[in-house]
DNA sequence: CAGATTTTGACGTACGTACATCAAAATTCT
DNA sequence: AGAATTTTGATGTACGTACGTCAAAATCTG
């Protein structure tokens, strides 16, 4: 059976106390005596149960979530997944802390960091704005021993532990491949509307989108993305206007959040695009795709990212190893036809 | 603090040792004192910790895994899949036999069903074939109180736990609609290469295949189904042969296995049909995306469909509910331009 | 080499639950 | 009512680990 404290003692030849010691990495334990325990540990493959452990400790792993405030739908899924996750949290041993700020807010996010560093949590999870302060301020909490989570966006990397989230440039590359192939053999304008260029998961939708773009389907004009800044009304406003003024569109690539206003502005158009694809399932684009106004969705999944940081999280907190693939979030397609059904 | 079982015996005014009698139903407990230990449960929201338990039951969840034998490279990265959990057995406290079966054998899987029945696990999960033998041999099961999962391929609704897998009459619908899409514009003549339509998973897909080409595609004309029983070889001759017998052809829906075949074929195809998309992902699809031979795969993640049957079927023998929405196993699809990159 | 200091061992209790045993109390039967 | 039976309680040990205390042993210091 599986190796225990016991048997890791007596392989060892020292006392339980002294396996404790080294397995807790508490002092007084000469050098020699610990490789002795770290020998025989590997030699007979000894893991620790981290479920005993934790039931000894009485163990509560304390997490900062850290989720900008923002009404657009998938922003809400997120937080409304945040919830869910605490309410698991007497199951799972964790206690959840979620943290609001104000969107794009860059002094507000480290401040959210800042504020964090002081409670010493297990870990923190959090929407990242990719800028200097905020890569020095998470190195702060790494150099505490608090495990740092990048969710949705993230920041350069190295400067986190770990990253949840799609990958942005192979989203855009995707939408370009749907939107070029639905369109072939015509040539004509294709427009983008981004949220706000200066976040790094919106920068990478549009690189991605561009480069394929350019070298696989040239016939295709690309307008120069517009900011919609993630507001259903703005978006419906610059879209409506630029519909006005050209009404030739003959595809739409929506690679940020808005998209009530999204799905107003093409509803309501004399002349749609003949190919749109927006980002995040959700009743807006979830209507849309079905009635034929958005083709294509790309999105991603709220519940998994959220419960894919606390795993995360967790086994940090443990030093625990990941299951990478179970970890890897993907990009989701959505057609019409392979929406999700809802359970009844 | 989460009320424990000593918490329980108070609020019920009865002894712990009546209230491990009523948790672990043994007998001898009167009706009346049982409710009243119930009613204080959920008055005082008592739940079992489940990891205490099991540390001093000292549990193993002993699970069947039956499988086809099959050389195609989806049902060995399931079978690899279980593999990489038995290993991790030890962890998580689940013992995993691997059953091999001849593949589209219904009395070799009636058999293991049977075998499971003797040997008595905490649950089975299995690739289903769709037959009222089956059906009958899982119930018996079931009346054990043994957990049957199946995944993959299902059976009828009802007659087991639970189903790991993806919903086929969408995937197929979806590869109509992509197809289609990819089409608009010209008419022609769209094949199908299906491994055998006796299993269920191939007839749904094929299904929603046609329902969606008819209602909406219907200028493209559809080819009755080959049936290449999902064997690399026959799945080259039946295309080849068509191939060469009509030039014409315009787009290929592949809905089975033997993809080695199915991209021989076309690359060596004089004339190869303007849109190709398959099922599943493994090297020769990956290949085929990048050169451009196939155009679209839809696929299911053989890691999440394993680590998803073993967590129901522990939910199953700990009596314990499941997240529904982390257990719904998603259709992939894949271009190109989202291929995952290969972790270095 | 004695004394100071560091390292190690022995042991007990706890976490929340399972499970076994024996005695006491309550209920049912005759 | 008394005996037989069923139900309940009291108590102890175990699971694998954490953590604390105290004494003994080993090592270092001058």
């Amino acid at each position: 059976m599986k190796p225990t404290v016991h048997d890791l003692a007596e392989a060892a030849g020292v006392s339980l106390a002294t396996i404790d010691r080294v397995l807790n990495g508490r002092s007084g334990v000469r050098d020699k005596t610990r490789n002795r325990v770290l020998e025989a540990m590997d030699r007979i493959g000894y893991v620790r149960d981290v479920a005993a452990a934790n039931l000894a400790r009485q163990r509560f792993y304390d997490f900062d979530f850290i989720v900008p405030v923002n009404d657009n739908a998938f922003m809400q899924a997120l937080r409304a997944e945040i919830v869910a996750a605490q309410a698991r949290g007497g199951f799972e041993r964790t206690r959840i802390r979620l943290i609001d700020v104000p969107a794009f807010d860059e002094e507000a996010l480290e401040g959210a960091l800042a504020s964090a560093l002081q409670r010493k949590p297990d870990g923190v999870a959090f929407v990242a704005i990719d800028s200097d302060r905020i890569v020095t301020a998470v190195s702060s909490l790494r150099d505490e021993g608090i495990g740092a989570v990048t969710i949705v966006s993230d920041l350069a990397e190295q400067s986190r532990d770990h990253y949840v989230g799609i990958d942005n440039v192979a989203a855009g590359r995707s939408a370009a491949s749907l939107l070029g192939r639905f369109l072939t053999g015509v040539d004509g304008t294709v427009a983008i509307m981004a949220g706000s260029l200066s976040v790094r998961d919106h920068r990478q939708r549009l690189d991605g989108f561009l480069a394929v773009m350019q070298s696989e389907f040239p016939a295709l004009r690309v307008l120069s993305p517009l900011q919609g800044r993630d507001e259903a009304h703005t978006v419906e406003r610059l879209l409506t206007k630029l519909m006005e003024e050209r009404g030739d569109l003959l595809g739409l690539y929506s690679l940020g959040a808005g998209n009530d206003g999204l799905v107003r502005a093409l509803s309501q158009a004399r002349v749609p695009p003949r190919f749109v694809i927006a980002h995040e399932l959700d009743i807006a684009t979830k209507g849309a795709l079905r009635d034929g106004t958005i083709d294509a969705v790309l999105a991603q999944d709220a519940g998994h990212e959220i419960r894919s940081a606390i795993r995360v999280l967790t086994a940090h907190a443990d030093r625990t190893p990941i299951i990478a693939a179970q970890e890897r979030i993907r990009i989701e397609i959505y057609l019409r036809d392979n929406l999700p059904q809802e359970q009844p």
